[in-house]
DNA sequence: TATGAATGAGTATTCATTCAT
DNA sequence: TATGAATGAATACTCATTCAT
């Protein structure tokens, strides 16, 4: 970013404010309903200071969302074993994806967003891109090994990453109502069953195998 | 409605031009986007008309996702077969439902509409809620034949109907591109598969079983 | 104007109370100073109203200029008699307008406006063109007959606007006092001698001349 | 300047960068469309420092606008030769002003400024009272001498004036279009007809009998 | 029914200026 | 001197809704 603003310790401080304010508001009221004022009344600042920290509340909101992308991607990524079959790491990677969008719920309530503005849609969008080829690419590989149905890997790349937002939502709405442990193995073997048609290993006997 | 306008057949037909016009413009535009004067431009009508036929700007969204429901579930209920098992009659349910969002994509596309408006939430949730009680109960009844595994129905009518939303999405965006035969017969064996752990039996036999 | 809205008879009149009001204003506090909202407060209207007949702020100040411009053109071209000489002709056009500015002075007072937009700098600039294309053709043809001397013709197009513009806006700031006949008469004078190097014909006789 | 700060040598320096950013930027986008932040951005200091050489942003405009006064007072004084005549003596003094007009161009494009700001007009019309008053003292002495027209000897100052600032500013935008020399002569030769009404006499002779 | 006019609350953004360090 | 941060007043424009005719 080579026009970013330089801040001070302190001024990252503030900034941190500005979005921590900013995140729990959305959350609570949604985007379009929540005022530059109401951020910064929040944050205990002036009006005119939230721009000098974001030119827009566009920008605000994009630099929340891309922060959460990147901790997402990490969590998907540390889940993943790279020595396991392609359909296991797709259900490690749901796993996970369920319990970061869990642990993180505001952040993701976020994006129920109204996808009018076409600079918001390409925020929106262009995150999801990176994870969706890489389950696109397991699906494929598990397609090769006989694991997975021979069709579209793009259908199914969908169907994962559809179910693991669907049960999130659900989840956040409370319309499922269980500890996040058992959502999200029961979401990986949904994702499971999905894919293979087989009931998946039970979890237990899983973790010892994986392990050993 | 005891307080439904009566409206004479030129009235009638203004409605629905005003429906049209909206419809259209919701879907290219979003829902914030799209300003009563802009609708009522494109019917071709003064702006103060707007108010003869709809009380505000949220019922009219309300009344055009009213009509796309009743008809999304009578288009459900017809693909049912009364005196098939559970398991079948959702995927049914699900390819219909499939079919008729491919369908009518431009209704759906309304569906993407900041949720935070807790009206308009109130439309969008108070419709599925009948057709989620529905899976929940075949569900119920599918565990009870052992055919899906035990564990909170919900889970599992929220896993079927985000499904459907999403390959539907994922449809209408362009992120699957395949005919819709072959989309909603996907979308069913995903479902069973999901659901029973069991691979489908092919459509082709179905047919024939299920019409003998 | 394709995209004009069509008024009716009220509309109209509504409008030209607003243009009213806002040349009060700007003439008294200036372009910038002025507010929309006071604008509307003093044609007494709402706020709103505004944007019913104008769509910017520039709009109806180039409405306001277009108007006087054309106005001016209007008296330039009677003043100026179709079979007098061309010196004539030019200080008769440069008379009418010191006496049009005159009678008009809180319209030209609203040009002493910030060039600085680029928009507004052409709403400005367009009009004088015509007016300038006219005294450059009529220099021209003074210098065919001798009457002024060799050079670029744009030169003494210049001499003459600038000096009806200064005397006009001195006369405007109360920096040259005196009845508007006599300055009219004294910058008549001025331009005459400037083209030509020689004392005019009094005005007395001048007239008596161009009548017989 | 009593109450002027006095400031180290590198103070002055930074002081000279700000008014060189200043004049750049003012001329560029006009005073109203500069921003303080700009000017200091242009001159690589951070905003905060501005204040600590001006007091505010009109008082930079004000110091421009001073120094090039002063300037071109010089200017004018020494092209003015004592023992001329008066009508020599401001023709001098005009040619003197074009060429300074030109040299400066950036400085007087300054001047374009809305002058609907008190305080604004108040700098703007200061200085000029000074060369004014010369001038008007000049013309009495020529209208005592019959070399011009009795009449207010306010209007040929303001005739002067006008003249010298009308043709500088048509040369700044391009609309006359030649050497600054020859141009310098034409607004003399003109100021010169318009004051006398007659034609002047030609330069080189003018130049020789006044040196003699 | 239908129209054009009228309303007015609501909000993102700018920028000169001040302040703490 | 110099910096980055902080302030807050000021304002054009939008749009759902109402009204007179």
């Amino acid at each position: 970013m080579s026009d970013a603003r330089r801040h001070t310790e302190q001024g990252e401080e503030r900034k941190q404010q500005l979005l921590t304010a900013a995140e729990q508001l959305f959350t609570e009221r949604g985007y379009g309903a929540t005022r530059i004022s109401d951020i910064c009344a929040a944050a205990g600042v002036a009006k005119g200071l939230f721009y000098w920290y974001f030119p827009t509340k566009e920008s605000l909101f994009a630099e929340l969302v891309r922060t959460m992308r990147l901790a997402l991607r990490r969590a998907q990524a540390a889940a993943m074993q790279p020595d396991a079959d392609p359909v296991t790491r797709i259900r490690q990677g749901a796993e996970a994806s369920v319990r970061f969008m869990a642990e993180h719920q505001p952040y993701f309530a976020l994006l129920d967003v109204e996808r009018t503005d076409d600079a918001m849609a390409d925020v929106l969008k262009e995150g999801s891109d990176v994870y969706a080829r890489d389950v696109r690419r397991l699906v494929a590989e598990a397609q090769a090994q006989g694991l997975v149905p021979d069709a579209d890997p793009s259908f199914y790349a969908v169907g994962v990453m559809g179910a693991v937002s669907s049960f999130s939502h659900a989840h956040r709405m409370g319309r499922v109502q269980m500890p996040i442990d058992e959502l999200a193995q029961l979401v990986g073997d949904w994702v499971t069953r999905a894919l293979t048609g087989r009931a998946p290993i039970p979890a237990t006997d899983r973790g010892a195998a994986s392990l050993g």
